[in-house]
DNA sequence: GCCGTTTTCGGCCCGACTGTTTTCAGTCG
């Protein structure tokens, strides 16, 4: 899957043409790339009907589409080359830097060779920038806060922590009288696996009253810009909050202004355009009448569409799918360790949480036996857990079902004997161990543990651990081909360390028919609450309720 | 570099903020 490679590159090709001063180039890269990463897969497209499919994709025209093919070919595109040559710099790394652009990293490797984050905090530390032509001791010190903001976070926040934190915000400023509306807004309203920062808006006749209230919560740090309409601050915990407050006629547009994502504001924009009005934060405008603004609704009726989830508010204009899969939609969690592996909880513990969920059932899936580490299971002991489930069945009002999370082996055979795994009402198969074989061998051992017929799905299938580890090298597309062959359900695990599949492979999935299933991968019962975050990224990936497969009352499902 | 139910040429989303300035460039969302 070569999408994301190619997409990378183009951005990374925008901002050097950006950096260069190239006018309106770095848009279409850009834009370019965006269509790229949400496309099938290039190679087949273009293996299709070469250069002129390749073309015919929106955003990409000849020269894009020669750069694409050359890179299909040999890997390589000679122009980036040439433009990393040309130019040193690792543009990515240093334009994270908060307030670092393409342009301020041109002047700094032009007057002191700043090639990376490091030269950059070199030369920060020795006072080298403040004394550059536009530059000055607060641009200076700012680089090297946001260089120390980078080391701490990565930059990043995982969308768990993010919304737990957001919501504590939205606490406490709901205590205040002059607050009116408020939301989350921004990437994390979106779902996105990881924010930048959290958004908050609200609505008051008070802005001022509000701010000062605001950078009052204990856990800030620091307020860092406190203009009239927007306050950002970093807190404790090593991330910032940008709130921002207007008028309540002006609370809708400014939500889906704030919510993103920028493309999708381009193209709501553009929309705009073409039927003569005028869309901003404020409101949508025909001439110098305002038409819409309060609701976000009214926003995008104005422009004659539907309200788009959040959650689909990535790239392209795309409507609301009928039955698009719902917060409350799942009906049970088939991931659930307990203390019989590596979980803390007791069987009926996790039941109990199950219930309280008001799901009809809940899958107990401890890891088998070449987990020595979690204690994994053998079949002499899943034979002994039956014995336990069978007892609560009979106590409990939910039904438990017994399966297990079975190692696939480098050779893609499971850890547990067929006549053991038959026994169970369910079957999850996962790699947990030998991640760096060939993406031959990976896509060998994967098929072959789908092709046995015991097993229902495969746990967490790319194997990735966001800002740890990458994705097993894997054929997705072949994957995808074998999954719904032997009907093979594939698990969108809600961890936030994981969330694998992620959107993009969800959106794939739905694509070609495969089924889906939504779990937590629970080690404590408290992990269960974690559903909905699984669930935003189906809705990313546009997941309908009938791709995801516990949707259903499925306790027949898998037998 | 891309695109076109008014255009194959002339546009390309829009506004706020910051720090540096002396009227503005760069960055951000």
């Amino acid at each position: 899957m070569k999408n994301q490679e190619i997409a990378k590159i183009l951005y990374d090709m925008a901002d050097r043409f950006a950096m260069d001063g190239v006018a309106f180039k770095p848009y279409a890269y850009r834009k370019a790339a965006d269509v790229l990463i949400y496309e099938e897969d290039i190679e087949n497209i273009y293996e299709r009907g070469g250069l002129k499919e390749l073309e015919s994709m929106p955003g990409i025209g000849k020269h894009i589409a020669l750069k694409i093919e050359e890179y299909l070919k040999t890997g390589k595109i000679k122009q980036y080359e040439l433009l990393k040559k040309e130019t040193p710099v690792d543009l990515e790394e240093l334009t994270k830097v908060e307030g670092v652009g393409p342009m301020t990293v041109k002047t700094l490797y032009q007057e002191l060779k700043v090639k990376n984050i490091k030269d950059l905090k070199r030369a920060a530390e020795r006072h080298k920038i403040a004394p550059l032509f536009g530059f000055g001791e607060k641009t200076e010190q700012a680089i090297l806060e946001g260089i120390g903001f980078l080391d701490k976070t990565q930059g990043r926040v995982s969308v768990a922590i993010a919304f737990v934190e957001a919501n504590r915000i939205i606490d406490y400023l709901k205590t205040m009288p002059e607050v009116e509306n408020i939301s989350i807004a921004g990437s994390l309203r979106r779902m996105k696996e990881t924010v930048g920062d959290i958004d908050i808006l609200v609505s008051s006749k008070n802005p001022k009253k509000v701010m000062e209230y605001f950078v009052k919560i204990p856990e800030v740090q620091k307020v860092w810009g406190q203009g009239t309409t927007k306050t950002s601050v970093r807190m404790k915990g090593g991330y910032n909050v940008d709130l921002r407050v207007v008028p309540k006629t002006s609370f809708g547009s400014a939500l889906q202004y704030f919510t993103g994502s920028k493309e999708h504001n381009i193209n709501l924009r553009k929309i705009a355009i073409a039927k003569g009005l005028k869309l901003n934060e404020y409101g949508v405008f025909k001439g110098n009448k305002k038409i819409a603004g309060e609701t976000e609704e009214s926003i995008y009726s104005a422009l004659d569409l539907n309200w788009i989830p959040p959650e689909l508010r990535e790239g392209a204009i795309k409507p609301k799918p009928k039955n698009l899969i719902d917060y409350n939609d799942i009906k049970g969690d088939l991931h659930c360790h307990t203390t019989w592996s590596g979980g803390s909880g007791s069987i009926e513990e996790m039941a109990q949480k199950a219930m309280s969920l008001n799901y009809l059932y809940i899958g107990i899936a401890d890891h088998t036996k070449y987990l020595r580490i979690e204690n994994g299971l053998d079949e002499k002991r899943l034979k002994e857990q039956r014995k336990e489930i069978d007892l609560l069945n009979k106590k409990l009002k939910i039904h438990i079902l017994q399966g297990c999370e079975a190692n696939i082996l480098a050779d893609g055979s499971i850890d547990i004997k067929d006549s053991a795994l038959k026994e169970l009402d369910f079957v999850i198969a996962g790699i947990h161990s030998h991640f760096k074989l060939s993406k031959d061998k990976m896509t060998r051992r994967l098929v072959k543990a789908m092709k046995n017929p015991n097993v229902d799905i495969i746990s967490h299938p790319t194997g990735r651990i966001i800002g740890k580890r990458a994705e097993y090298d894997i054929d997705f597309d072949k994957i995808l081909v074998v999954a719904k062959e032997t009907k093979t359900v594939l698990e969108i695990n809600a961890h936030p360390a994981r969330l694998d599949l992620n959107d993009i492979n969800i959106n794939k999935a739905v694509k070609a028919g495969v089924k889906m299933i939504i779990n937590t991968d629970a080690h404590q019962k408290e992990n269960m609450d974690l559903m909905n975050l699984g669930i935003a990224q189906a809705r990313r990936g546009f997941a309908t309720k009938s791709d995801i497969v516990n949707t259903l009352d499925l306790t027949t499902y898998f037998q």
